[in-house]
DNA sequence: CAATCGTATACCTATAAGGGAATACGTCAA
DNA sequence: TTGACGTATTCCCTTATAGGTATACGATTG
């Protein structure tokens, strides 16, 4: 088997830089595909690609104005990655290394010399 | 180009499910391969392929006890993850959707009758 | 209708994933 | 040493990426 699909979900598809940064620009604000463009410095076809994928995994709806589509972000995709990653945030706010490395010594001290009490 | 590798950062590594149910075991405490392989259900190659991923981005360490490879949780890569998410918070706490409707309506009340105040 | 703009899609290529299966390697026990 | 155990690595295969380039398509303008 491959790798999942980019579309699989929002930890697939936010996984590539570049919908980040999309997703980034559209948090500002609805904009049009040669926007995004511009300030992405990409060629146009893989901008739509990018934004291809953010539509199936619904991070962005798309409204037709004129010869223009308007992008907007939907953010709520990413609340389930923001939740996983929620647990672990103590990990990196207790200094969790430090107790770590504390709790390796005691181990290997423990492997050492069995105590009794 | 392919997709950028599993390796390149914790975005890519923790985007596959296996590897993210890795870290959920491990945050329970350290383990060696074979707890994993049992609690995951996965051949055991497959587990230390997962691994090595989640090595090679620092979201584990590992320690030598005999034979097994004791495996630990760390976390902190997933910061910066994390953080980018938080940026999106209020999109799902304040019901933004619904103000995103409300604007597109709104957008389009503003094309069809120019007003000057 | 023709030309142009804004955007999406198709096609090609190089790259690598992830699972399966076999095997290599280091450690410990007899 | 031999053998068993715990784990890592290698090889094969299928699949899909992301970028490049060309082109198709709908809407607007003249």
């Amino acid at each position: 088997m491959a790798r999942a699909a980019t579309t699989t979900d929002a930890f697939n598809a936010v996984a590539e830089p570049r919908r980040r940064q999309i997703l980034d620009l559209l948090a500002t604000g609805e904009r049009p595909v040669n926007d995004l463009v511009q300030l992405l410095g990409l060629a146009q076809p893989q901008v739509s690609k990018h934004l291809r994928v953010l539509r199936e995994v619904d991070l962005v709806h798309v409204r037709d104005e004129g010869r223009q589509r308007m992008y907007r972000l939907n953010a709520e995709p990413l609340k389930p990655l923001h939740d996983w990653l929620s647990k672990y945030e103590q990990s990196w706010n207790k200094r969790f290394d430090l107790m770590d490395s504390v709790l390796d010594e005691l181990k290997e001290t423990e492997h050492d010399n069995d105590h009794d009490d």
